[in-house]
DNA sequence: AAACAGCTGTGAAAAAAATCTCAGGTTTCC
DNA sequence: GGAAACCTGAGATTTTTTTCACAGCTGTTT
């Protein structure tokens, strides 16, 4: 019955093993060890395993893993294995990018809206994904049962657009401003995905390590 | 001295806090307390101290942060005040957008260099930042004295170039495709930044919780 | 067929991180 | 000036996560 649940970091570490499993099928791999998806990801053996006895019952004892098997597992487990509908708000340089991006369809995912305040830019630009203006975020959100959210737009508008989606009943959101989303204690996840917030916890990094090594 | 180093989970969310700073000193304030912090990010203050405390003596013992003071420190035990040259590997749609971004310089980080494989693309495009050709990648790096680079290729290409960032003495990538990268265990930082990678754990999330909810 | 090398899964141990408690210090307001 | 409300910092405690040790299974090789 598994009721207790899956620590977040081994959330984090199954989704790139789930990504190594695409690989190795790709590559005709049948069977894989967990001391080879530890060396793959820098991670320790042990670990892999304890991950993914989270899973319950995938291996086979003594004899590695089923690659097949357990990529279905994990993606059973985390709903990997049905499509989502997702949207794009802000259709700037970057949202547009993103919107024309080919393969979210090959990893399950659907971008069925995109959302911009600037009429003019709806009318001119040419997508086969259908654009509305953002004040209907909430109503499309709901409407189309829109999952996720991709939030693109200036660091002004950030906050607003995520209460829309909110309110039209998103699940996730991936906020690509360096802004930090004010959330009310629904169930909604954020996934902060900033290139400026990236470079400044590298430049951490980068800097308590030169430090400790002299 | 200092001897014993901060744990990663407390320096990014140290990142955080500085962003939050940043912010009200943009509204003025000059003094914060550590529930405010808290309240704001969805964290307990107990912990925010913690964290804060990792960087050696900063609050006003019974009154606070000196909001100016905090940024400062966080900044200096960071290395986030001083500029941090930067790349984009591969100018698709993405990469461009990313060089074409205006914020860079105001959070300290100047792209310098813009690389491609595709030499006719080099020459088509318009841009302010100067372009290479993706076989000088290692060359230019090191010249330019370039620490951070920003992985926007194909898939396919991904490793190539990482090797290629690796070996001109970067120290840090943002790598925006799904690929999982193989790294030396040279001292470089890698920070995974897919959409499909964060769409995966984003479903985990939500699928778990509706399961735990039910 | 037996021995060996290599594997998983699990319970125990260790390490790391988050949370709590409390001893003081500050500010504000009467 | 004194009381109340609020604050930080640090040690102790609890919880979470990682690492380890080992029992038991599998496939291969001789």
């Amino acid at each position: 019955m598994e009721q207790y649940s899956i620590p977040k970091p081994a959330i984090s570490r199954l989704c790139l093993v789930y990504r190594i499993l695409d690989e190795l099928i790709r590559s005709g791999i049948q069977t894989v060890s967990s001391s080879q998806i530890a060396e793959r990801l820098s991670m320790n053996p042990h670990n892999v395993r304890k991950d993914i006895g989270y899973l319950g019952d995938v291996g086979n004892l003594g004899a590695g893993y089923d690659v097949e098997k357990l990529k279905n597992t994990i993606a059973a487990t985390f709903g990997l294995n049905r499509q989502r509908n997702a949207c794009v708000v802000g259709l700037g340089r970057l949202g547009t990018a993103i919107l024309n991006y080919e393969y979210f369809e090959t990893y399950g995912y659907v971008i069925v809206a995109g959302f911009e305040s600037n009429i003019n830019k709806i009318e001119t630009l040419r997508t086969a994904v259908p654009l509305f203006p953002s004040y209907q975020i909430a109503d499309v959100v709901r409407r189309f049962e829109i999952d996720l959210g991709i939030i693109a737009v200036p660091e002004q508008s950030a906050q607003k657009v995520t209460d829309q989606l909110i309110k039209g009943g998103i699940k996730g959101i991936v906020n690509l401003t360096p802004v930090i989303l004010k959330i009310p204690h629904t169930h909604v996840f954020i996934s902060n995905m900033s290139i400026i917030g990236d470079f400044n916890y590298l430049s951490a990094l980068i800097t308590l390590n030169s430090k400790t090594i002299q």
